[in-house]
DNA sequence: GCAAAAATATGATAAAATTCATGTTTTACA
DNA sequence: TGTAAAACATGAATTTTATCATATTTTTGC
């Protein structure tokens, strides 16, 4: 299933102007052209596993990947996702810790995996590089900080409406105004911190509401609006 | 009750080993030294509020500071607490966003503010200060992600004993083991993501398992095994 | 293409947690 | 130091959410 692919040279990649890598000199980008490993996943694949070391990032090529823990009673809890041009894996090769998340493929997925040397070096000699970094990571603290506030505070059917909309603002809509990423039920479940049954009779309820439209894992936010104050945002 | 104060110098802070300035240069410290203000905060003072802008970090020379975020129903949630030798504001300041949290002190507090433009020379010039930033986000960044699948996957009673575990390594204990931070019955609810009563109960619960000792605002964990076993942690 | 497995759906029940009410104790401060 | 306010405490009722049971539909692998 994984296999090694003709690495795409970042040159040309499609993926490198969305990420962290964009403002990088020719010079860097070949550098990091010959130190990286290019592989394909099929859908449903592990990239690698909570608790294990990692020596390197992946970049996202292409694809879609859901980010997770899996909490005492063996329930996975989706931390996030990862689409093109983003990369995964930096949270602990930075802190030097082990991985604190699994990464598995929600799609058929290519992935660039650039190696520890190659990333620190990138930080010590390109500042701008450097403070993406740093950026990210920071952004990514306020993200996950909201969401800490979102889970404490606001209740399944608020939650879940947000998590549609973010889903939707994540991964954007096809020209139907279909949410481009299709998860199961549980995994939605799994991103709300909420039982399986319990998204399914939400969902079906928003669909009543003329809220969304649902066909098999297909979502589409029809009243955005309403949607969002269902969500209780107000900021 | 904010009032200037006889700036601590850098090179005698006790708060300095502990914190991410531990390694810089004489001459580095004196010129943080320079830059810097002091000052103090009365009990329950706020130091920045959430959405606003920051222009520097603040460091702990002494005292306790709880980060929180204010959810829609303007309730009160914990994000984070930082003591003697942390710093607040850095995440805002990196991502150039909106302070996401507002701080206020729990206690006396001394704080130093350094301005962005001297935290921005330590990161360029000094990379084992920047890499210490690094770490620092990210290593956040881990423990955002636990709470974030306990908030998502633990029932309540699960989670006050857990985080009455983190309070005790976080604040450490006196002589007479008892937690050294003073929190109201509210404020340990907006850690946990819970009501007050809920708190109320399950403290008094505890304390008839024989498992903490109550007095007032203060806590001592006389079984941490037991304690540990209820709050569901193996790992 | 078909059987088995997995995912979705829905009702009934149970458990968890919040809310409301009310009383007591502690704290703040005029 | 007295008094108002805040914090703590506890019971009862209600709401929210999860769990269990059981169909039905969809997907997957041979």
């Amino acid at each position: 299933m994984k296999k090694r692919v003709e690495p795409t040279h970042c040159d040309t990649c499609g993926a490198r102007e969305k990420s962290v890598f964009c403002s990088l000199s020719p010079d860097e980008i070949s550098d990091v052209d010959a130190s990286k490993s290019c592989n394909f996943y099929a859908k449903g694949q592990v990239i690698f596993h909570e608790g294990n070391r990692i020596n390197g990032i992946y970049c996202v090529s292409k694809g879609k990947i859901k980010l997770f823990q899996i909490g005492n009673e063996g329930k996975e809890q989706i931390i996030r996702f990862a689409k093109e041009g983003d990369i995964i894996g930096y949270r602990a090769l930075l802190s030097e810790e082990p991985l604190s998340a699994s990464a598995a493929t929600l799609e058929e997925t290519s992935l660039c995996f650039i190696p520890k040397s190659q990333l620190l070096k990138l930080i010590a000699n390109n500042p701008n590089f450097n403070f993406k970094m740093l950026k990210l990571l920071s952004h990514e603290l306020g993200e996950a900080a909201k969401v800490i506030t979102e889970l404490a505070q606001k209740p399944v059917r608020e939650r879940l409406a947000e998590t549609l909309l973010i889903l939707r603002q994540t991964f954007e809509t096809d020209e139907n105004q279909v949410i481009q990423v299709k998860l199961s039920r549980e995994e939605i479940a799994n991103i709300v911190g909420t039982a399986t049954e319990s998204v399914i009779r939400l969902l079906s309820d928003f669909k009543k509401e003329k809220l969304i439209e649902v066909e098999g894992r297909s979502i589409k936010i029809v009243n955005i609006p309403a949607l969002t104050r269902v969500a209780n945002i107000f900021e």
